[in-house]
DNA sequence: TCTGATTTGACCTATAATTCGCAAATCTAA
DNA sequence: TTAGATTTGCGAATTATAGGTCAAATCAGA
């Protein structure tokens, strides 16, 4: 998989919707739709449900690509080394953990 | 491991700075200092070769793992799902084979 | 208790980041 | 060539966020 721009462009082009057509959908002008769909410009991520509700997808499944993209590319051009997601995946049970135990003492 | 700002925390104890010592050597406000160990604020990240330098702490690993707790509390809060730094790390690679393709063309 | 350290709230500012619209340019089929 | 689709430069407008200030509250150790 490439970018979620790549991806965003490729579902569109499935439906056979222009970009003029797509951007009225989602409310973003036709020029913002292809910087994104370029990769110059982010998609917001306030309106990822609505993608999901355009695109039909599971919001859960367009969420994940929406951030592993966006996780990547953060990765890549701050030089993080090779286990930086291992870390990342440690650290996301360690506020878990925490959540819950929170979530306990309140009662 | 904790968060960013924990980590911080230990590392200015363990060298028994105050807040306002730690502040004035990275250029930041005592307050701002609590804030950012308590997870309130974010340390940024164009600071982090200061810290690095002020530490004495390879940068890359300053790096990592303040890019992991970023990667982290993003995704806990973004509800993102268990496999989304797998993808990010996929995605990486994918980017990294794009930059090396490109880097050949070149010659 | 006294003192320095830390935390927190409220409010404000500067700056960086980003989106997005418009219009012009470019591309692409028919 | 021509029309629709896409890309892009420019700039405006919005948004996000780090950090400051000041003051008050709380904490911890001597």
């Amino acid at each position: 998989m490439a970018s979620f721009g790549h991806y965003i462009k490729t579902e569109r082009e499935q439906r056979n919707w222009t970009q003029t057509e797509f951007g009225a959908k989602i409310g973003i002008n036709s020029s913002a739709i292809s910087r994104i769909e370029n990769g110059t410009q982010k998609f917001s991520k306030s309106k990822l449900p609505k993608l999901s509700e355009i695109f039909q997808i599971d919001l859960q499944k367009i969420t994940d690509l929406f951030y592993a993209d966006k996780f990547a590319l953060e990765a890549y051009e701050n030089h993080c080394s090779e286990n930086v997601f291992v870390v990342a995946e440690d650290n996301v049970k360690y506020i878990k953990s925490i959540h819950t135990k929170q979530a306990k003492l309140n009662f």
